[in-house]
DNA sequence: CGGCTACCTAAGCGATTGCTTATCGCGTAC
DNA sequence: GTACGCGATAAGCAATCGCTTAGGTAGCCG
């Protein structure tokens, strides 16, 4: 019985599947599978079974969660509280979804830790399902991104999707303020961002609720790429609107009137009970309330280079 | 971060020796040295550092202790939670300083779990010292033996230690009721069991109390073969009362006289606070208080062959 | 039926774990 | 001083861990 076999369990269990779990540790899915495995036989419990709707888990299973989870936990509380003890700053793992990642988080993160914080902080990026286990398994402190019911979130910012295309695309001519119909939108190319293929994620919803068939989805590696195609006139894509206003100042791109009403959405900012969180957590929770937070966001652009939005980075914490 | 390394780390600074760790453990001194090793290496903390009077905890080591005890806890936990959801019977492993573990421990647990308890119980021995340590760290359910002031105990049995030797050993002649005087004690040769060589025990400050020098002491695995030898006319021997009735009354030993009033002790049994301990320790706990309970143990004696007392196994519980 | 998805197994690798015995260093105590 | 007790370290060993790529295998969908 390992930590890592513990680890591989736990988020087997949560997120339902052992692909999940591969894909949130960072490593390949016969090391969860092997993980698990190994658990298994020295429990002598099946753990988890497969069905015909995704994975169950025994009695034991059910039992050993909590306690699990708890372990995994301490381990990442003992390593904390070696590293305060030595009066090294504080890590704070924040995790949000692709957009929130690539546009808004360097820079609050940028402010929050020239504020004096002292912490030693890392973004990493991630799809909606995973962010709850993510935060419970303490492989991250904060996430930034949908509301998470089962943790305390609260919303830091409002947001609005829409739909951008190069005032030079064909779509865009003699529309005379009239929408798009909706039979002309599943026929286009979308160029979307890594939030599109996340299933669960608003701007996914947002693409389902226009009726935009998923192969017509281009994906790009960041938003910025998608626009910046679409600005070539490569065709639509999904919009958070008050990151590319500069963009359509600059007529490069321009907002196009669909079916609907506008699609207003929140961003939230979730954590583990205060009394289960790390400070610099608490910290950085408090501070997205702030006045400057806000500021940052709503100024956030494309200012940030691509170039500097990394991957998400999980490793396994006990190597 | 292993459990093993997190396990021999508390113990260590429990116990306050690497030395008593790796006895308490069952193990070599270099592997406990080389757990402590890795896991300061892997924490960039000394943890528990050499001093002239024992060992002393860095800051760090002080945070970690309470994380690292617990993690060790939930381990345990976690493969009693699996044996139950699977119908096991529970393991209740007992740890009693070396008389009890000779004598009265056995035959307890086997009218315990002969009760329709469906418990797998083992007996181990330990020293006073070690015992607190194995029972906080869950390497114990159930300690019998000394109070344990930082866990809870409670009296179950007293008992008296008196001198025994044979009646034909030259001390006992010519006594006509008087005190042997304690010069005399402490010239003869002491058959001894392990109890007496654990520093801190009952017997050993018994006869710190008579004066006797600790050359003067011959050791054996047991008290039985400690008690058959002063039979033998071999020398004196500290034996609990009780136990040697039989043999008083066949005449092959007898009590001397010695001075200063009798030394009437206590046998306690000590497990961890209600709502920590498993369920199988409350019941033994409430057995022990019984009737039955009360009358094996007095009943105890040396039917017990000698043979089936086992040394103490404890081996890592993560293998 | 082919194709897809998800999980498991196999094989293999390098590093680590966990243990041993033997030896060295160091401070204490006689 | 020298011996002793205790701890770290060295060397060596089998087993395990943790990861990879490659190749099944079972269920579901069109």
């Amino acid at each position: 019985m390992t930590l890592t076999q513990l680890e591989a369990f736990v988020l087997v269990a949560r997120l339902g599947s052992v692909k999940a779990a591969a894909k949130a540790l960072g490593v390949s899915e016969p090391a969860v599978s092997g993980a698990l495995h190994a658990l298994r036989q020295h429990l002598g419990d099946p753990l988890v079974e497969r069905t015909p709707t995704g994975m169950e888990l025994t009695t034991g299973g059910k039992r050993l969660i909590p306690i699990a989870s708890q372990m995994v936990n301490l381990a990442v509380e003992a390593e904390a509280a070696i590293r305060d003890a030595q009066g090294a700053p504080e890590l704070l793992r924040v995790v949000a979804t692709s957009t929130v990642a690539e546009f808004m988080a360097p820079g609050l993160l940028a402010v929050f830790t020239s504020r004096g914080h002292a912490v030693e902080a890392s973004v990493g990026s991630t799809t909606e399902a995973e962010m709850s286990a993510l935060l419970h398994e303490r492989l991250a402190d904060v996430g930034i991104g949908p509301r998470l019911p089962d943790l305390v979130s609260e919303p830091i910012m409002r947001y609005r999707l829409v739909v951008v295309a190069s005032p030079r695309h064909r779509l865009t001519a003699g529309l005379d303020g009239h929408a798009v119909p909706a039979s002309a939108l599943e026929e286009q190319e979308w160029l979307v961002g890594p939030a599109a293929v996340d299933r669960g994620s608003d701007v996914s919803r947002f693409l389902a609720g226009l009726r935009v068939p998923e192969r017509r989805l281009r994906v790009f590696g960041s938003e910025s790429a998608a626009w910046a195609a679409a600005a070539d006139g490569e065709g639509l894509a999904p919009a958070v609107a008050h990151l590319v206003t500069p963009d359509v100042r600059r007529g490069a791109l321009m907002v196009l009137p669909v079916q609907g009403p506008p699609v207003d959405l929140l961003w939230y900012v979730s954590t583990l009970d205060p009394d289960r969180r790390s400070p610099a957590a608490t910290r950085l929770r408090r501070f997205l309330g702030t006045p400057d937070a806000m500021h940052v966001m709503h100024r956030a652009d494309r200012s940030v280079p691509v170039s500097r939005f990394r991957p998400p980075v999980y490793g396994t914490l006990w190597s």
